[in-house]
DNA sequence: TGTTCGATACGAAGGGTTTCGTAATAACAA
DNA sequence: TTGTTATTACGAAACCCTTCGTATCGAACA
């Protein structure tokens, strides 16, 4: 499952935060939650689904005259592939401009702010 | 100068890097740029950056035989948008998801990782 | 069995990006 | 001026994503 290149599309992602989000759905409930926020046909996303298991991003089985869909691809692991693209896309691959980009874009709460204060510390004592 | 909707393509980025990264430059500057890294013909980059001209991406003026072409967009302010599209479409919008998961992923140097923290507190003191 | 109705399958259009071949152009040199 | 060469302009193909209309299917029921 550790598939060299996963690039879902804008799309595709939309729907793959669904079914991580819901677990495994059928059509109706991804197209519903999607719809929710902008407004797109009902085979629109079956076909997209379709496509998306011929790619290997989605499994599914038969419930009665249903398809349950699940994602194949684990949120962690797509994550960490876009990001890798994104950081080396736009930030020259500098984590360090990233997060400081990030931070200062949007408030954190302090709390937030305190806590990856000191998962960094953790950070720097494991390295030493 | 400041676009609603930037959104360059992947290819268009790698151009704009090489003009934040170089300055104004040629065809032949950002076509060498590029094929080092990946095989690309010149025409191919020559119309992509007339294109990007009349998206308003680039700006050019002549010199002899040449075109000398600029980046429009500030750096800064295209990785802002960007950066505002994938924190949403993959983290959620959770910014210290994203923090998190960047330094865990990339080990920054001591260094880095103390001047991120030191970064972090300075944004403590400014809130309060 | 035959009808109905929700779900799936499929084709094709529309829009955008990327690619490159070829034609036109303009500077320079002979 | 004319030829040479680097550069630009342009068109079109190839590819991919997204969209949806329509056809097909199949389970449930009368």
């Amino acid at each position: 499952m550790t598939e060299k290149h996963i690039k879902p599309t804008e799309a595709e992602l939309e729907i793959l935060q669904v079914l991580w989000e819901k677990g495994p759905s059928t059509v109706k409930t991804v197209h519903e939650s999607l719809d929710g926020i902008r407004s797109v046909g009902y085979t629109t996303i079956l076909k997209l689904m379709q496509i998306m298991i011929q790619k290997g991003l989605l499994t599914r089985k038969r419930d009665g005259r249903n398809h349950i869909y699940a994602a194949v691809p684990e949120r962690k692991a797509v994550q960490r592939q876009l990001l890798d693209r994104f950081l080396n896309g736009v930030f020259g691959g500098s984590a360090q401009k990233m997060v400081m980009q990030v931070l200062g874009q949007y408030r954190a709460s302090p709390r937030e702010l305190k806590e990856i204060r000191q998962y960094i510390k953790k950070l720097e004592k494991d390295k030493s």
